[in-house]
DNA sequence: GTGTGCAACTTGTTCATACAAGCTGGCATC
DNA sequence: GATGCCAGCTTGTATGAACAAGTTGCACAC
C-alpha cells in the first residue's frame, strides 16, 4: 500500500502532478499545462484529468479559476486521512521518534456524551483507554479514547505500547476508518493533564476531539486528545473553488438576515 | 432570482439533497436513492447527480464506498472552515448579534513572519489592525491583522464598526479571498488579550492564523485570531477520499532548518 | 503611443455511454 | 437450518463531445 496508486489512471497522473510540484519542475506560482495539453500527453480524456488535478486542488497544492490556467499554490507535502487520523504515522512521517505508553484499560458504562457520540444506548459498557504519546521521548499528547464494544475485544488484547492502535486495528480486525470528525478548540490542563505532560495546572492545551467512522459509517471510537501548547499545530487548507456552496456572498451578496 | 441563482444544475440538486438531509426526509444512517434514480428524478445525467453527491460527501454529510449505496452520516449542518473563513458569516448563521470594533490602525514595517508569510520583503510596511470581536455583547475574540500595502488603502478607509473586513473589500475594492490557510494551535492570553476578552491572564486561548489569497495566489493578509476557551469549536470533517486538515510540529519539535 | 475590442484559449458544466469493481440479497445446495 | 454462490444492483472510472463563461494577449484603430 503506500505509493502504489494501484489501478486508477488519475490517481496516477495527480500523482505524477504532484510529484513534478514537490521537485519544483512547476514552481510555486507557475502555470501548470493547460487540461488539454496534460489530456494528449497523457492519453487520457479531458475528463480523467480533471480528476487528478481536482484531486490537487483539494489538496491545496493548486488552484484554479474559469478561463485561467491553473497555478501552483503551495509545493509542501500533504498528509493523507490516514496520517491524520494516526498520531503514529504522522509522527513517523515527520522524522521524528514517537513511543506511546497505555496506562489504563477500563470498562465501564458510556458516558452521555460517549453514548451520544457513538451511537450506543446510554450506559452501553465501553472501553476506555488512557495514553500517554511522547515525541523524542517528551510527552506531547493524552488520549483519553472510548472504544465501542465490537472494537474492544481487538484492543484489549493490544501490548501497552503498542504505536498505532488504529493500525492495529485495521491489522488484527479488518476495521478500516475511513471518515472522521475534529472537534478543537483549548482548555485548560487538568491536574492529571498536568501531571502527564509536565505542565503547570491551567497551562494552555489544544484539545482534538474526534470520532472515528467505518466505511459504512458504524462508529469505532470517541477520542480526547490534549496536546501541549507549543508541540503541534493543526493546518488547514480550503479554496472557494473547493466549496462553491459556501461562497455565496458572491459579486451581488444580499446583506439580509436570511442564510441563504 | 430567488433560488435559481443561474449558477449550475449540480449546485441545485446538491443544496435540494442538503435540505432534504436537513430535514430529516433522509434521516442519519439511511441509504440515498441511487445515482441513477437521482438522476432520472432530476432529468440530469447520472454525471450530473455525481457532482452534487460528491460535494456533500465533501462536507461530510454522506460517505459512499464503491458497490453500496451512499448512506447519511449527519443531519446538521456543521461549520467548516470553508464557513469559518468568515466570523461574521459564520456568527449570523449561528445566530448570534456579532459586533467589532477596531482598537487601531498602524502603519509599520513588517516582522520577518509577516514578511515571510505575506511574501513581501522584509521591513516593507504593513497595515496593522487590532480589532474585538463580539458575541451578543460579549468579547470573544481578539484579531490582530497584517494587510498587504496594496490593500491597506481600502482597510484604512473603513470604518471602525465594520462587521466584516474582507466583504468591504471585495465590495469596494472587487478583491475576493480565493484560498485560505489556517494554523491553529493553543496559547497562553497575554496582558492585552487578557484585558480585551475579559479573562485571566495564562489563560487558555485557541489561536487561529490565517494566510489569505485571492484567486492568482496573491497574499492579501496574515491575521492572529485568538478566541475565549469554550466559546467556540472548529469542526472539520473528513474521509479517506479528501482530507483538509494536517498537523503541524511546533518550534519545540521542530527540528529542521526552518527559520521562520 | 495608447487604448479598446475581439479572437483564441482555458476552465466550468453537462450529456450519453461503456465497462470495471464491489456489495446485497435471494436462491440453490448441502 | 446453515452455507455458499451468483445475478443484479450500485458506485467508480473513463471516453468524447459540446457549449457556456471567464481570461489573456494581440491586432487594430485612434
Amino acid at each position: 500500500m503506500g505509493s502504489d496508486t494501484g489501478g486508477s489512471r488519475y490517481l496516477e497522473i495527480a500523482e505524477a502532478l504532484r510529484q513534478s510540484i514537490l521537485s519544483g519542475e512547476h514552481p510555486v506560482g507557475a502555470r501548470l499545462p493547460s487540461e488539454s495539453d496534460l489530456a494528449a500527453h497523457w492519453s487520457v480524456s479531458r475528463g480523467t484529468v480533471r480528476q487528478a488535478v481536482g484531486l490537487l486542488a483539494s489538496e491545496g497544492l493548486i488552484g484554479s479559476r474559469q478561463g485561467a490556467r491553473r497555478v501552483v499554490l503551495r509545493q509542501e507535502r500533504r498528509h493523507s486521512f490516514q496520517q491524520l487520523n494516526s498520531f503514529a504515522q504522522w509522527a513517523q512521517a515527520m522524522g521524528c521518534e514517537v513511543s506511546s505508553l497505555i496506562l489504563s484499560r477500563t470498562t465501564r458504562p458510556a458516558t452521555a456524551e460517549e453514548a451520544s457520540r457513538l451511537g450506543v444506548a446510554p450506559g452501553s459498557e465501553v472501553l476506555y483507554v488512557v495514553r500517554v504519546r511522547r515525541l523524542d521521548g517528551e510527552p506531547v499528547m493524552v488520549e483519553r479514547t472510548a472504544y465501542t464494544e465490537w472494537v474492544a475485544p481487538v484492543v484489549r488484547a493490544l501490548p501497552d505500547d503498542v504505536v498505532s492502535i488504529m493500525n492495529s486495528i485495521a491489522e488484527n480486525a479488518g476495521i478500516v476508518a475511513h471518515y472522521g470528525e475534529h472537534l478543537i478548540d483549548a482548555v485548560a490542563a487538568g491536574s492529571e493533564d498536568a501531571r502527564l505532560l509536565r505542565v503547570r495546572r491551567a497551562s494552555p492545551l489544544l484539545r482534538q476531539r474526534h470520532l472515528t467512522n467505518t466505511a459504512a459509517g458504524r462508529p469505532i471510537e470517541w477520542t480526547d486528545d490534549r496536546y501541549r501548547a507549543g508541540s503541534v499545530a493543526f493546518s488547514v487548507s480550503n479554496s472557494a473553488a473547493a466549496a462553491p456552496l459556501e461562497r455565496q456572498a458572491g459579486p451581488e451578496v444580499t446583506r439580509g438576515p436570511s442564510g441563504e
